[in-house]
DNA sequence: AATGAATGAGTATTCATTCAT
DNA sequence: CATGAATGAATACTCATTCAT
């Protein structure tokens, strides 16, 4: 894992090539699952494929671009549920929460490992758009029930909300009416703070 | 890294040996700070620390064994500063908010690090005690201003509060008004739950 | 890089199939310029000739053949220039020189690499054949300036010949003068030698 | 084989490991000599020295260390025997090309590997310096005999002589009469060069 | 003939841990 | 008690070569 930008692979042009793509990196997210990053190598993700090492080389540059695939993949995922929630929605905060409920508890253990290996790393441009979609989304759907935020309060709101969905996953929290008690946190947080810079604006 | 049980090894009875000890477990702290998990092997250890990799297999059973005495090490100086606050303080909530936020930006880099390493991390009986008893304080501070709270949601708003500071501490949100922010964010959960439960009990 | 004899492949006949060939020995010679033995291997050079892995394959039996053929090239190409010299030229022994200088400085790196590559190789027939034929044609240009020369005593003068060309392609000594020096070393070599023959043949 | 500098490795301390160190440099001439450049690995380099892998690791940061310090060795051994050539001499620069001769004729296929690695190979400072100590004495012998002589001519007759012992060691010239050979062609060169530059003094 | 997907033995290097001194 | 030399399984990654399409 050098930080030194290795060079590209090829890209995949027949249809089997672009399956043995695929089953990389789900071979990845399988050992993730079952038993997290320090049991992801090179060379368990290449047996686990089904293929040789010399392959899952052919197509990814190094260990941590899988990696990164994985996680564009999963991103792409959520990405794509929150986008089709209409803005217009009587409750597009709980339709949020509820996408990403949905997407932790599909995979839950899957979940959490990305979660832990994110923190600890550099993002490509690309994986940093889309968290910034992310954010974009969450912003305009909030703002419908909740009016202009600020910038920060979104973010605090987000963090939030990741931090007890993720929680749930760990199992720290129940499950039970989990979206509900995250629509409450984040609700309750953000109608404080709306107060506050209310009552700051009538002084 | 193995999963299998250690044996113990001698505790230090003399004083240069309980020194000893504490400078192992210092260095593997400065190593974290500067560098992250990926950094931290025994050898570095043993060298920052001033002893022969001999030395501190003396002391500790493995590697694992280290990071368990760093992670207590730390919380019980957390924990410390949450016994201190008066049960009877005007603002309990923001004091044990204060403490946190103290601790996390003591050493920050440390923090942050220990937090990634916690969570995937089978703690020993006397972790899980001290999380426990970090629980427990926190819900007798928050019981005397938001009445009896149920488990889950005083966890909750743990997890809440944690997750923001961390947050800050890892540059995602600022830290300027970040205890106002926890504070407000708890609140507001704790409010919003209060009202629920009473409604609820009303019917 | 093995040691075991390749099966020959087929003789390419048609005129693409030539191109082909020259285009991967080609790409060969630009990666040895542009980086040196350990840049070279068989997929880059497929790729810098524009054809698949599959077809260098076609034509060559394995990498040392490339490296075999592009050697041929080299050399044949030298060969042409030192058939070329008159046997009656007033000075055989500076054109011999300049035409060695000539094909080194052409392509000083390749020059350079292929040196390199050469000693730590087994040539093939035709490539000891080249060899030879070199050495026939210095012997019998040397040999009108010099009277009959013994075989060692050639040899003697080409290598020297050689290493200063060589030296001067490195950059260990300097271009200037070049091909004065290289004859008055051999000349005053040979000058040496036949002295001490004739005055041996004396006694 | 990077080019970033490796962090250094510990010295060793105990009698112990400086044999450990020996062993491990000779292991890789033995290897050498005894096949070329391509069959040395660093698996192999410990076992043929009765090693682990992860001894040779801890005295060497990589590959290349090996190899830079087997060369000290042998430059060193080369130094001592010039270092001992007395200036007043008779035969000053017999002894030398004797010197040469005679640790080029000591290990010969070792002596040959190592010319071939030393050409395409980043030489330290130290390594630097020996070279350039080795091409003081030299000029310091010569310049007795053959008066004071320009830089180039020096080094040109450097190269000729080492290329003249490089060729018998690898057989593409007799060893015999080799000494007297290497010297007139010395001689014949720099006599050349001296009557040259008078004669263009003369003018 | 040409393609490019796939192979897998091989290579450098790390690091937790043991044990003789 | 302390030292540090030694271990070797494990890991990321390369590259010559084969073969189905």
């Amino acid at each position: 894992m050098t930080l030194s930008p290795p060079r590209p692979r090829k890209q995949p042009r027949q249809r089997r090539a672009i399956e043995t793509c695929a089953a990389i990196i789900e071979a990845a997210a399988r050992i993730l699952e079952g038993g997290g990053p320090e049991e992801l190598n090179t060379n368990r993700i290449a047996e686990r494929a089904g293929v040789s090492i010399g392959t899952l080389y052919q197509y990814f540059p190094d260990k941590q671009a899988i990696l990164v695939a994985l996680i564009r993949r999963e991103r792409e995922a959520l990405l794509q549920e929150m986008r089709a929630i209409p803005q217009e929605s009587g409750d597009a905060l709980r339709a949020m929460v509820d996408a990403s409920i949905r997407h932790q508890f599909a995979r839950p253990d899957l979940a959490r490992s990305l979660e832990l290996i994110e923190v600890s790393f550099p993002l490509d441009a690309e994986a940093a758009a889309m968290a910034h979609e992310i954010a974009a989304i969450s912003s305009g759907l909030l703002a419908r029930r909740f009016g202009r935020i600020d910038q920060t309060d979104l973010l605090t709101a987000v963090v939030m909300g990741r931090a007890l969905v993720n929680a749930a996953g760990q199992g720290m929290i129940p499950f039970e009416a989990l979206a509900e008690r995250v629509v409450l946190a984040i609700a309750g947080y953000l109608e404080k703070v709306a107060g506050r810079s209310a009552a700051g604006a009538g002084n």
